[in-house]
RNA sequence: GAGCCAGUAGCUCAGCUGGUAGAGCAGCGGCCUUUUAAGCCGUUGGUCCUGGGUUCGAAUCCCAGCUGGCUCACCA
């Protein structure tokens, strides 16, 4: 290492120390009886009993023949008394070489000090890993009843790129992730219970579809040929209802080729789920359900704080057609869905539109710019344009319309779903006209996908599917603004070294 | 892609209209058996993001670049 940082090299020396002392700074376990937040929360039943307990040491006041310090485990953290005399002088001295970043394990009796707080009164104490390299550690003190935090770890550049260390000394993190993993958990749960099956679908994919958007491009060698991380798995999916599995899903990393900012990462998280003999009307039913029962199970609640608004998820949702919304928030009529009076429509209200957008897109940038933003409360979005959406059946009664919805919560879209289109003859002219798109200038438009026809043509019962942005939903839940306080690894730009 | 802001010790930051680079914490040495931002005494530590320029002299002013943040644009 090349890193001739004082402080390493300090902690270096150390180590060799240890070893010269004929201690192993790095043995292989320790057998823990309890973690730090029981000792606390069961003081009652476990005081003057022995426990043993092991983490991180985060503080530390040492003076001359005892010690305190607190160590951190996954629960949080508890205080440790180290007596000379209880621990020996050997033992002892070696602890006070320790340094912040180590992890220890300690046997000792649950008591409390003198101000009260329950301890761990340590009667023998090993090194369970020597940590050569300082954190950047902050000091918390109680003013007022209030935590005030010093020196908090607070370089953006740095918590994203040492995510490690951010969780190690920032607990809200922590904490936002650990709300991450329940919000899925609870959408597993939900789902197996609803006799859902998870399956498994490619990554590479020798076409993309399912979505708009640009893909990353790779290359098969042994095959010599191009290969696309998916930028959805809808294809596959459906393909899986033709093959007779009624209800399937999928939590699927997928990848596009686009912009990074705060809601969007090169890399996200998608579940996507389809539903045999259902329609969009059923799925916005068991949306509310899903959302209702993962706000209970993460927050006690169905009442959630987000960017300062407060957002009651309990059913039923409001569902307002696209069209309707438009003409609600702008006053304007797009109902006729004439590509030439949309563009009017579009400039009357300072919407910018580009010669290759189709009536479909236009309707969607109106509605993104007026509509969407001032959609706080969870509101289902429904019958969106045909054009917007090859994939979707045609709307059982209005005409030019699809049978589609998108769950807005927080101003923002959050997921999409609709009553699959399975008429195969239907389908392949939609594959068409997105081609044409395409032809247009239309980067974004799909591509037609003979295999998924194929499927089809041999039959695909009445179905509705629906995909949930897993990253959007946990913004939400964990009242974050940035999709990277979602993602443990957000992309950065390498580091220049 | 555009605008604004930032980059100084391991961390958090100060450093004015240019004149020998600082504080607190952390570290190191010493004292200390109920501390909790422990305390007291002493002390080490710098590619001031990088490269140019102006100047007798640049952390400071100018230009370019790098990295990041925020906002906007783009984005099913």
């Amino acid at each position: 290492m090349e890193d001739v940082n004082q402080l390493v090299k300090v902690r270096k020396e150390k180590l060799q120390q240890l070893y010269e002392e004929g201690i192993n700074p790095y043995p292989y376990s320790f057998e823990r009886s309890h973690q730090s937040a029981e000792v606390v929360s069961r003081f009652g039943e476990l005081e003057g009993r022995e426990v043993a307990v092991s983490g991180r040491i985060m503080a530390v006041r040492k003076m001359g023949k005892a010690s305190f310090c607190h160590i951190q485990d996954m629960q949080g953290r508890i205080q440790l008394y180290i007596a000379r005399d209880a621990v020996g002088v050997e033992v002892y001295n070696m602890f006070k070489g320790l340094d912040i970043g180590d992890f220890i394990g300690v046997r000792g009796t649950v008591k409390k000090t003198k101000t009260g707080e329950v301890s761990v009164f340590a009667v023998s104490l090993e090194l369970l890993s020597k940590s050569i390299r300082p954190l950047p550690i902050a000091k918390e003190k109680i003013e007022d009843g209030k935590k005030v935090v010093y020196d908090q770890f607070v370089d953006k550049e740095l918590r994203y790129r040492q995510r490690y260390v951010d969780l190690v000394v920032n607990p809200d993190v922590k904490e936002a992730f650990v709300k991450r993993s329940k919000i899925i958990t609870a959408m597993r749960d939900f789902l197996n219970k609803h006799d859902f099956l998870e399956v498994e679908t490619p990554v590479l994919q020798p076409i993309y579809g399912g979505a708009a958007a640009r893909p990353f491009k790779t290359h098969h060698n042994a095959l010599d040929m191009t290969l696309y991380l998916r930028i959805a798995n809808e294809l596959y999916l459906k393909r899986l209802i033709v093959g007779g599995f009624d209800r399937v899903y999928e939590f699927a990393k997928d990848f596009r080729n686009e912009g990074i900012d705060r809601f969007h990462n090169p890399e996200f998280t998608q579940v996507e789920l389809y539903v045999a003999y259902k329609d969009y009307n059923w799925m916005m039913d068991f949306v509310e359900r899903l959302f209702n029962h993962i706000a209970l199970e993460v927050h006690g609640s169905a009442k959630i704080e987000y960017a300062g608004h407060e957002i009651d998820l309990t059913p039923p949702w409001p569902r307002l057609p696209i069209l309707e919304a438009i003409r609600q928030y702008t006053g304007k009529d797009v109902s006729s869905l004439d590509e030439g009076e949309l563009r009017k429509i579009a400039g009357e209200l300072n919407v910018e539109v580009t010669p290759d957008m189709g009536a479909g897109k236009i309707v969607d940038e109106i509605f993104g710019e007026y509509v969407e933003p001032k959609l706080i409360q969870p509101t289902f979005i429904i019958d969106h344009p045909v054009e917007m959406s090859p994939l979707a059946k045609k709307h059982r009664s209005k005409p030019g319309l699809v049978e589609r919805f998108e769950p807005i919560i927080g101003g923002k879209e959050i997921g999409n779903a609709f009553s699959e289109l399975n008429d195969p003859i239907d389908q392949r002219r939609r594959f068409e006209d997105q081609m044409r798109l395409r032809d247009r200038g239309d980067e974004e438009a799909q591509i037609l996908d003979e295999d998924f026809l194929r499927a089809i043509e041999y039959g695909m019962p009445p179905t509705a599917g629906l995909g949930i942005g897993i990253d959007r939903l946990a913004m939400l839940m964990t009242n974050q603004s940035s999709i990277r306080d979602v993602l443990f690894f957000p992309h950065m730009r390498p580091e220049s070294k």
